[in-house]
DNA sequence: TTTGAATAGTTCAAGCTTAAAATATTAACG
DNA sequence: CGTTAATATTTTAAGCTTGAACTATTCAAA
């Protein structure tokens, strides 16, 4: 009794994905309603705390992060294909880390097509400020979950990624080719 | 070395966010990172297979099913808590679904700032047949996991959920009030 | 009751995302 | 060589998302 938690005056209590699912629903569907679930939260922290404390946003401190990852120079195809988004986004993103003056971009002389984004010391500073806070608010929202637990769900996403990676490619196999 | 997957020519190899992580780095930013991962993965396949069968989105398919876990009927900051959305956004969703038919809106009589949203009987019969589809796509990403995994992936995932919720709550207790 | 606080919802600007079309460049091959 | 295919990138339209400002309504308290 004493355990359970009040719902704050008049302010609704959070929901999820999860909430009102039949109990007839499939392991599947439940464990993929958790997941989403789970990345919405942290999801949600980062780009609070990105926008509050660094007036930046996730897919640009993304990106910095992809291109010291890399050694600090990448296309502009590496980029997008790390970052997970279609290629027509990373223009604008890299567009906005120029203004900042956090990369600098310029054509491959060697194959005219391809453009290198390069990582600036401001942009590498700036990055070297975020990640510590970063990894703390990370940190924290696992904070709750004991060490083994953490690396038994590493592994077990491991497999999920896998999995849900080969069915990506066999589409690509029946559509691109 | 037969086990090896060639990487079809010329097209780049799917990265991810894990991709070039420093050996050093912490278990929490690895288990995030995956996490995002797979879920972007997934996601992806939906978001394109609702596009590309049933010409609509994610966030209105959500909402549909949401609105049918609930009974039918839902106000909109009801809708709003169970997408994990803020509010303003779902004025827009439930614009394009009062368009296609598959909801109606009504005031409360008894509240007249609060408004109604109800699903329509055509909106239940779309949803009726995007469910089964949408269901196969989540068990196709999961395909190679086996049932024991993911039932221990569902516990853990809950874990994790509370503790991220439970951060959450904090930061809200913090500035909200 | 009047007035101030809280709540439900909408509107708006800025930013991200995608798919598709367009441009530029290079590779491949007959 | 010249034509065709492939590749890298940009542009654009449509849609989602957020936070902040705004309107309307209800609640609460002196």
């Amino acid at each position: 009794m004493s355990l359970e938690r009040d719902t704050p005056p008049n302010r609704p209590e959070q929901r999820d994905y999860e909430t009102g699912l039949a109990d007839s629903a499939h392991l599947d569907l439940r464990v993929w309603l958790r997941l989403l679930t789970c990345t919405t939260l942290i999801e949600r922290q980062i780009k609070r705390g990105l926008r509050g404390d660094f007036e930046t946003t996730l897919p640009r401190f993304d990106a910095l992060a992809q291109l010291d990852r890399a050694g600090g120079t990448m296309t502009m195809r590496e980029l997008s294909s790390h970052m997970m988004v279609t290629n027509g986004n990373i223009t604008a993103i890299v567009d906005r880390l120029l203004e900042d003056g956090f990369v600098v971009r310029r054509a491959d002389p060697k194959d005219r097509r391809v453009h290198k984004v390069q990582l600036t010391d401001a942009g590498r500073e700036f990055l070297a400020t975020m990640i510590p806070v970063h990894n703390a608010w990370v940190s924290e929202a696992m904070a709750q979950v004991d060490e083994q637990d953490l690396a038994h769900l590493y592994k077990l996403l491991g497999q999920l990624k896998n999995s849900a990676l080969q069915r990506d490619e066999e589409r690509d196999r029946e559509s691109g080719r």
